[in-house]
DNA sequence: AGCCTCATGAACATTCTTATCATCGAAGAC
DNA sequence: GTCTTCGATGATAAGAATGTTCATGAGGCT
């Protein structure tokens, strides 16, 4: 696993450097945004540590250059601002993280975001239901049956999540890409939807006071 | 391990500093506000002992900053000032100790907060019983049990502090994140309850007079 | 314009959770 | 042993979270 860090104070750019490397991952370091698009484009690179607060090329620039290679980036921010975290997620960032950190939390979130983006099945089959990605179709017994974006989106979250419980904010921001104040039942609804759709009543849990859960043999 | 320890009064500053030097931790020091900010910044730690009562920014704003991080928080706290205690709590503090204060319980406390604070082992298994924390389930023989959210994580907090007794204050203003006055008996059913659903009725024992304790071989 | 589809949120229904009370039982103090 | 304090238990009602229905409006398409 190839991890580029884009990161301009050393000491955290060595500290990153460190850890991922004792946790068996390769690094390569960028230290402005100059360097970083050439030494993107160089390499091929499995998930991207991007701080936003770049010198010569800002952050949000990089993330946009980064995205369409689907390269999975994690923002690295100096305190995160809500609209940070959002923004970035709009841009097509896969998680966030505040400097500083924990390393053990670093290490979480990488491995959770290679988890959910990894080699994500082109095509997942349970009780009936196939779920192709790259078609973007699903069908339940043979039959095609038709979701809005939304719902697939959420439905792949869930996939990609199998077997553990999201909290209702990660669902909604991951998949709606705005703040969560869990005022409205809209996301009641969709997964409401999503389990009449697919007769998923008993596949996707609610866990109580918690969020949803898509519990898979 | 770094301890970075936030007070302004230089005598309880002092004795902080020699007896955790003296335990073998490295310990960095912030007389006020802005300089802890700085320091915090500038150095990973894993853990911080921070006064509510500082000069420039306020306890709760740098405890504000320093949350996003996860990294564990102890306040340190004027006597009685039972307000911020419980205001620390829900604000993300791990746990919270008394001026003026026993060495001993200051190291036995950071002892306990680095180490339930610690990558918390995702899956836990005794008797039968498995929880896992990801999925938050649990299975009794192979069968779920339904636990509410304030019995997972009453049951997480035994299982963190395993063999450790805990007092019914601790317990109740972890879970429930409120000031324990102890006329009620809404602890105790709890416990009941998760000693119940687990058959854990000679696992989880009573300590008289203080509170409880998980034991586990 | 007229006809769709879809996301949304208000209002209401339902289910689940939790605090508290009253009562009983156990442990410790004397 | 008696008294006192503390803990256990079961029932219940208030409250919180979630589910459902439905009306509305935005936006796309013909």
């Amino acid at each position: 696993m190839n991890i580029l860090i884009i990161e301009d104070d050393r000491t955290i750019s060595g500290l990153m450097g460190r850890t991922l490397t004792g946790a068996g991952y390769e690094c390569g370091f960028a230290y402005d945004g100059e360097e970083a698009e050439e030494l993107f484009d160089s390499h091929p690179w499995d998930l991207v540590l991007l701080d936003l607060m770049l010198p010569k090329v800002s952050g949000y620039d990089l993330l946009e250059y980064i995205a369409p290679s689907k390269t999975p980036v994690i923002i690295v921010s100096a305190m995160g601002q809500v609209n940070d975290r959002i923004r970035g997620l709009k841009m097509g960032a896969d998680d966030y993280i505040c400097k500083p950190f924990q390393v053990a939390e670093l290490l979480a979130r990488i491995e959770a975001v290679i988890r959910r983006t990894a080699p994500a099945e082109d095509v997942f089959e349970y009780r009936g239901v196939v779920v192709n990605n790259s078609s973007r179709t699903v069908t339940k017994d043979g039959e095609e049956v038709a979701l809005t974006v939304k719902e697939f989106d959420l439905l792949n979250m869930l996939i990609n999540n199998r077997n553990v419980a999201l909290s209702r904010r990660q669902l909604y921001e991951y998949v709606w890409k705005e703040e969560y104040f869990g005022e409205t039942r809209t996301l009641d609804n969709h997964i409401k939807r999503i389990r009449q759709k697919l007769g998923y009543e008993d596949v996707i849990k609610t866990v109580f006071g918690i969020g949803y859960r898509m519990e898979v043999a």
